[in-house]
DNA sequence: CTGAAAGCGCTTACAG
DNA sequence: CTGAAAGCGCTTACAG
């Protein structure tokens, strides 16, 4: 393996300016430029990179933090991990990955001996041990999700409140006065994951605000506890006219191949809304209209903001991505109205 | 951040006294290595990684190189990643992620600029680019699953043909004589992921020499994709007894929601197994004999596999884990069988 | 059982 | 525009 030596003798300069020519930290004149980048091609020379970590404090890594117990429904967990690994790379920033009870210890390992440069934190619950330790820790670090507790935090999200006063409001103006929510299961819940609990709370405010009855239910596990949750809601509203879904995408599918089954169809008799979705809900039989859960969006304003927070730049605060509705069709005027017409 | 001189000071002892005293290469004194580990606890030092990796030329960090292409099923490779992390931290290392087109790219940058020790590498085709890249690379790395040309290469992976011929010889036991492989999507076998394609041939060997009649499908996009495909292993076979599954979750479930609605009994009219699968098909109904897919088991070893390299032990080879058959009840005699009793 | 010191390969003031 | 040198914080022969 060439080092920085040996670039330098076979370019004929100091190795300062080998490693000048390579950050770009001081002009560099042409021929010296060439010769330089002659010697690293040959040599096939390439940094080494923990003299580079020792020398610049620096790592160009960061470690993402995502517990991805296996309750979790991993394909939206896994792809906000490559969002991230992504959105790293366009800053030169490599990803350490930090999984289950790693996910607290690791965190303060590579903390404590500077691995990292900063810190993703994913899948936070409401009240998440992960918090509290980046409190003590003074890294850089951006929380993705809202925690209870955001004090001395930054944290970036989809704004799913707003997802949610979106998608009643939108059942609304249709004129749908009987409207429900189809949750994610029970465990979701309890468990504490921070963004059921928001778009729950999103979605009940606005229907009271907008007056607009509404209910809600959880999906116990399989077909059978769709069903059961779409009848408990059904229970509560006969006359339920919208449904809205923040679920998975295998429960969002079941309750499809339910209503289809007993001949409810969407959206003449009843208007469905696929909210804060990771999946393509466009392939659906109907497809649903749905306000999409985007990975990529949250997560390079995720790594923006702690890119800023390394070079010295954000205090702690909490940054809403809004949501956006997209129309595919699932979505009609409450039908008594259009029978009344 | 106290560094080890800090603690030295504290502990009145030398710096490499400290240093041998935490990595335990030479005996210590009782109460020398109680004074530095008061002044490590008090201080709360951690040695820093950079300035290790620059003493020691080792990084404790692996690469974990898997492109995750969006048309991979995600839970099934983000369960090899989480194992591989889990056995990684066994032996005190940290993994790295590369993913999508940074799978071979970064696999270069962080071998040459020496960011990793070694390198797992997960999701390989049989013709696989990184397969190229690891021979020039001379780092240590194991290679999960089996590519075409395995030269120079340390692989490990479940026995997929063995799995294949234990699923024929189960069904040629009970007296089967016309079975069928319902494959994995066609796209999986096109951009030629290893193991399917070693399924398949497993299997197709294993019925000749068993002389039992095989049909093969893949299924198309979504339950109607999964139907046409069911159908045309039974218009091949129309007294075809035995089914064999490679495929993914939801399309297995789909199978037997397809058999249910038939009225095709499993496992009364129809023997049913789930082969190499990464999921728990008791949770079907009816549970499915399976021969699982076990990430932990592959990802140990393939661990164990690298640190020997590290360690400078181990030359290339092919490693195959055995599979095991688990019955559930899912296979029953050949159903003529039975009647002629 | 312990210490003084070299050295790992960079980055970055300092100097010219 | 370029160089000589200090220094980052460890590990590990070498020595006793």
């Amino acid at each position: 393996m060439a080092n920085i030596h040996d670039v330098a003798k076979a370019a004929g300069v100091s190795i300062s300016t080998v490693s000048y020519a390579l950050s770009g930290k001081r002009s560099i004149g042409e021929e010296t430029r060439r010769r330089i980048a002659d010697a690293v091609r040959e040599l096939g020379y390439r940094p080494n990179a923990g003299a580079r970590m020792l020398a610049s404090t620096r790592t160009n890594i960061f470690a993402v933090t995502a517990p991805l117990h296996s309750g979790t429904y991993e394909p939206a967990h896994m792809a906000f991990v490559l969002a991230v690994t992504r959105a790293a790379r366009a800053y030169d920033y490599d990803v350490l990955l930090l999984t289950e009870d790693e996910a607290t210890k690791g965190l303060r390992r590579v903390a404590a001996s500077r691995l990292v440069d900063g810190v993703i934190v994913l899948d936070v619950s409401k009240d998440d041990e992960r918090t509290k330790l980046l409190r003590e820790l003074d890294i850089p670090a951006v929380v993705i999700g809202i925690p209870d507790d955001t004090e001395e935090l930054v944290c970036v999200d989809l704004d799913f409140r707003a997802a949610a006063e979106q998608s009643v409001r939108r059942l609304a103006d249709l004129g749908h006065r009987r409207i429900g929510l189809l949750g994610h299961p029970e465990q979701i819940y309890a468990r504490g994951s921070n963004f059921p609990h928001r778009f729950r709370a999103g979605f009940l405010d606005a229907a009271s605000a907008l007056g607009v009855d509404a209910a809600f239910a959880m999906p116990g596990h399989g077909p059978v506890g769709v069903r059961a949750a779409l009848d408990e809601l059904f229970e509560k509203q006969p006359d339920m006219t919208g449904l809205v879904l923040n679920c998975e995408e295998p429960i969002q599918a079941s309750v499809l191949d339910i209503l289809a089954d007993r001949g409810v169809r969407v959206p003449e008799d009843l208007s469905v809304i696929s909210a804060c979705s990771s999946f393509d809900t466009t392939r659906f039989h109907p497809p649903l209209d749905v306000i999409p859960l985007v990975a990529a969006e949250t997560c390079v304003r995720a790594v923006e903001l702690v890119v800023e927070q390394i070079a010295g730049a954000e205090g702690p605060h909490v940054e809403l991505v809004p949501p956006h509705y997209s129309e595919h069709g699932s979505t009609a005027p409450v039908p008594d109205l259009r029978d009344a017409r």
